[in-house]
DNA sequence: CGGTCTTTTTGAATCGTTTCATCAGGGGTT
DNA sequence: AACCCCTGATGAAACGATTCAAAAAGACCG
């Protein structure tokens, strides 16, 4: 009664079912008088397809899910705009699930992209405790791809930004400046990507004898950026110069340095991770190491309808893309850093 | 053989698929020693419930969809999150979809959306031309409420904030500063939304005898803001002040004009619309109106499962909130606007 | 008019759950 | 032993589409 079904429009046009699933998957395959019969009564009904069933039957459904830490931060949103004329093209729909950097939320929403028996999934996991959960899903069926996150020993493709590099780049940056004394601020340190910026960081200070202040933060936010700031202004030996995991810290610790007064670049300069969109309209033209972020989903896409059509015989594959340093006035060197 | 489905596991169990339905669903109403049996079954044989064998039985999915005109605007994913804890609280899922302020992605979002026989549906139609398709839905028994969009004589819910008062603001804000010659950046004018900011300013400029420049722009994103810039500044009788239709506008406008050397606010005020976060982190902090944008989500979210446990005997409701301004240096008044 | 092809259409089986009327097996009472 | 109750378990009937072997309907020829 409320809902029509291809029964009523069989019954309506004077046809079995099977023509009108015909009529709606291969229009050649019925005589053009029973087609258009068949249409007429489609749209008198206002019949609509019933996707379950469908589903149902096929065994799969067409919905490809990407799963984010944070659907806030431009640099997803960027990953998840470059993925998605590839899967549109494949006839797929994309399903945008944000686990908000929380393993719980994380792992539910890989409870239900199973249960919904999902095309593809590619996923930028929260660390590495849901690795099994993963592989449960790929063991299943279900093509996984990692993104913005090498696959390391797992049996995935992935496609993955050398994040150590990164945090080589952007250390090296404010080293070649003659700062003596840099904070990292970023966290929580779990995330393999905060984990590798800081390795590539420390790395570059210890070398070059840098002194290095981390602020491990709860999250990758604004207000992290804000609070760590409110921290490190309390310190006595402050530092002049501070490399923020991501843009949003960056940006919420240029805020916090800005309302206390603190100049930039002058007094202590910032470089920032990943060089969204907002990063160059910021208070100070933000510096920022870039990571092809479109690339990065375009690529990630790319590898999955590959697994799907080479089925079998895939074997995986791991792209690592190199980022790139932006510098802005944030980290403008022609001011003596202040002793 | 590749997937397991309940059969597996009752025959495994050596109990009858209803048994393990009932195992499930209501736990309560089988033995416990049965109970058990049947989920190690599950947990033996890796089992995992197929979702879209549930929906068809049930006849609806337990899916909310949110459509927004731009996902990597700020003040959607605001809303989204302010709509998110309800909706899980309830027992569904969210899922997100992005029109792109396009009316045939738009529209492809809804047919595919009333394929899936969703719960219910947020969303903020991109104009006027998709109101039969959305009239449609809710006809099929899939309640809808409007978000950030008045439902006028449509026969929805909505939640909506008075843009025009929010126009007003703006305009009064500028005007207020002793500025004469005012410019309002923003477009497509078909989004009902604009056309409202736009109106409340026209009417608030009109009755103060100040003028008026309109720059009509595509869409609604940093480059649209930098163009209109652009060309404002090969004006010869150049406005001193710019109202943007929202804060991406307004800080593709700002970055625009920095680049250029135009001081802003000395001799370029700007406000924008929305106060997303990286309004008050910009280049100049940035004057704004603020929408209740996580307000909004929760608000629309509530009606939709009022409507949705109401039923039959539900009136629509229609939810409007009111615009506040937010001033920051960006209109800083203590200097006077040049002539 | 019978026979051979080709083009269309049919109808039943299937996908994996949920639901619900029914049935089996104990207890307990008379 | 006959009866009723109660707790648990069963199995078949949906749900709505797709698929495919088989039947029907034409078309064409001799």
């Amino acid at each position: 009664m409320t809902t029509t079904s291809m029964k009523d429009v069989a019954r309506a046009a004077g046809v079995s079912v099977g023509t009108v699933s015909n009529v709606l998957n291969r229009p050649e395959a019925v005589a053009e008088e029973t087609r258009s019969r068949v249409l007429a009564a489609i749209s008198d009904l206002g019949y609509v397809r019933n996707d379950s069933a469908r589903q149902l039957r096929a065994g799969r459904s067409r919905t490809v899910a990407v799963v984010v830490l944070d659907v806030a931060n431009p640099f997803f949103t960027d990953v998840v705009r470059g993925a998605e004329p590839l899967i549109e093209t494949a006839g797929a729909v994309v399903t945008v699930c944000d686990s908000g950097e929380d393993v719980r939320r994380e792992r539910r929403h890989l409870e239900i992209l199973e249960e919904q028996r999902v095309l593809g999934l590619l996923i930028t996991p929260v660390d590495d405790s849901s690795a099994s959960w993963i592989e449960r899903l790929s063991g299943h069926d279900i093509p996984v791809v990692l993104v913005d996150r090498g696959a390391g020993r797992h049996p995935h493709c992935s496609v993955a930004v050398d994040d150590v590099h990164g945090g080589r780049l952007a250390a090296r940056h404010l080293v070649d400046a003659g700062h003596e004394r840099i904070a990292f601020i970023g966290g929580p340190a779990s995330i393999p990507q905060i984990a590798d910026r800081l390795a590539g960081c420390q790395e570059v200070c210890e070398e070059a004898g840098v002194a290095l202040d981390v602020f491990d933060t709860p999250g990758l936010n604004f207000a992290a950026g804000r609070e760590a700031v409110e921290q490190m202004l309390g310190r006595a030996d402050r530092p002049t110069a501070v490399f923020c995991a991501n843009d949003l810290v960056a940006l919420g610790a240029l805020q916090s340095l800005t309302m206390h007064g603190v100049k930039v670049p002058q007094e202590c300069a910032i470089i920032g991770y990943d060089d969204i969109d907002f990063a160059a309209a910021a208070a100070v033209p933000l510096s920022s190491v870039r990571q092809p972020r479109s690339q990065l989903g375009r690529t990630a896409a790319q590898l999955l309808f590959d697994e799907i059509a080479e089925g079998a015989d895939h074997t995986h594959r791991n792209v690592v893309f190199q980022p790139e340093l932006i510098a802005r006035a944030s980290t403008a060197m022609d001011l003596e850093p202040p002793m």
